[in-house]
DNA sequence: GGACGCGATCATGTATACATCCGCGCGGGG
DNA sequence: CCCCGCGCGGATGTATACATGATCGCGTCC
């Protein structure tokens, strides 16, 4: 039932397809079509949209219908932002209420993962990216608290406000090895913050934090043509 | 209401059951009973409980189907300060970047009407609550960042977590004229921050504003046996 | 010539039959 | 007595036929 289900596949095809940017932002998307396309029925089609709405990845319209969910880089920018406050939220109840559970060592256990990955200094992009990625799960469960975890979990569902969105890309297009230590320095001061129960002080750190994917998505967009190969930019567009 | 569709009608009725705490949390809701109870077919059913579980009401269960949202204190004082969180983001930005359209004046004007309606002296609950709500959609709408509305209007749409949820209880309850009037003191002192760009204090205000909501809960839910009758907290459980 | 109205067309809404999958209990066999 | 496996019942998944409602263009009537 779920990997060989219609709808996991129409699930699966369609947010691809919205996240290559196959679909323009805005566009309606009709039940009848993407099923012909998809060789289904409307049925698992509907469920699919549904599915995908919810991510936040499309929109329903007013009289019935979906249609894909604009972004442009003001939009990035924000939810960006956003995941820096909310964050911040976790790091700050954290301290203030005591981590929950195995969190705050599963932080600890990230952060010296990516120390290692650091100290070898052989450019090791994937392994980062993982360690980064745990670093940030961690975090969001370390208040434990069901709400604030759900809405990370949208937040950062989003292909361009993931925490390691755009890793890959920038250490490729620059030797950005000193924002790569400086990233790995916040992650220590926001994992010590926490310990001392320094809730301000780690809601600060943690907003701090998205300031270099902001500037990475500034890098990124700056000089016009290299946007589009950007892959998680792919379904953005200027309004 | 002037759409007769049987989706709506599921969605209406539906939403209003889980509200009113008529299913336990945690509790696992069928197609077929849902859809012979209300007298239609498994197909608005299945649409409407899609639409339910996009509005933070169900849980979508691993195997497929759907099981209510578990709510206890703890998350509904956790999405409380998330609201406040997140005014506070839509306060500080408006202050940093200038608000956008009409949203500030609507501000001033709400703010204005509370006034107004403070100054009468005679309890006009659903007059204040009425314009309460105004002002924090006009804050939502503030710094016209469409990531940052949409995540407020999902939070406000949880029963508990609304901007006016608790007022009609509280003010019953006890004649807590003053926490009136320090609200308002404090939708005065945050459309003035805007005003002057000072999106610190902006965010400050925000924040501490929804702690009169948090006293709220804590108060009716302090002396035990009241909980049951106050209508915003009708779904909620202990664990 | 302009405006109203009718019908075609296309999209979603709805019902329903059938398929599939999962869990559970019963019965037979080791 | 325990364990394996078959079958059944109930749940969601899927396809499809039909209903409904909105939009638009064309034709006719005033």
């Amino acid at each position: 039932m779920a990997t060989t289900s219609q709808t996991e596949h129409a699930l699966v095809t369609l947010r691809q397809r919205i996240l290559d940017g196959r679909y323009a932002g805005g566009a309606r998307l009709f039940e009848v079509a993407l099923a012909t396309d998809l060789g289904i029925s409307r049925t698992p089609v509907r469920a699919a949209l549904a599915n995908l709405s919810e991510e936040g990845l499309l929109d329903r319209q007013a009289g019935g219908g979906f249609s894909v969910r604009r972004f442009d880089l003001r939009d990035v920018m924000d939810t960006i932002e956003l995941r820096g406050v909310l964050e911040g939220t976790a790091a700050r109840l954290a301290a203030e209420r005591g981590a929950v559970g195995t969190a705050l060592q599963d932080l600890r256990d990230a952060a010296s993962r990516l120390d290692a990955v650091a100290a070898r200094r052989d450019d090791d992009l994937s392994g980062y990216s993982h360690w980064n990625t745990a670093f940030h799960d961690a975090l969001a469960r370390l208040p434990g608290s069901s709400v604030i975890e759900r809405e990370l979990a949208r937040v950062t569902a989003l292909p361009f406000a993931a925490p390691s969105a755009f890793l890959d890309e920038t250490l490729e297009a620059q030797g950005y090895r000193h924002a790569f230590d400086v990233a790995q320095a916040q992650h220590r001061a926001l994992v010590d913050a926490v310990e001392r129960r320094q809730g301000a002080r780690a809601e600060w750190i943690a907003r701090e934090h998205v300031c270099q994917a902001l500037r990475n998505v500034a890098f990124l967009t700056g000089d016009g043509a290299t946007r589009a190969s950007v892959t998680p930019l792919a379904l953005v567009r200027e309004r």
